[in-house]
DNA sequence: GCGCTGACTGTCA
DNA sequence: ATGACAGCCAGCG
């Protein structure tokens, strides 16, 4: 019983190309995700698509909330997401 | 077609 | 600074 995914749509794909275009090391928000995929106020729809269609190709743990958070990836702390970061910055 | 939910965001109290 | 409310997009029942 795999988990509930989204469908691939181009939203979908278009969030994971942004979120891919993202270099290792920086974080970029659901917000400006969601604006660069050409809906600025699908921020939760970004998320969706991290959710339930997270793709190995999209580092999810790069995008981070506005708030500075790290979302739902880790959901541990800051911490967690510059031990990601530093590990894959290795 | 309607309503709910979600790894969200921004504003008001 | 913290808590609550409303708004937005997309998918699913």
């Amino acid at each position: 019983m795999p988990v509930k995914k989204k469908q691939n749509n181009d939203f979908s794909e278009l969030v994971k190309s942004i979120v891919r275009k993202i270099p290792r090391g920086e974080t970029m928000t659901y917000k400006e995700v969601a604006i660069k995929a050409k809906r600025p106020l699908a921020a939760r729809a970004v998320a969706n698509v991290m959710a339930k269609n997270y793709d190995e190709t999209v580092p999810c743990h790069r995008v981070i909330r506005s708030d500075g958070g790290l979302g739902g990836y880790n959901r541990g702390g800051e911490e967690v997401k510059r031990a990601i970061l530093a590990s894959e910055l290795t």
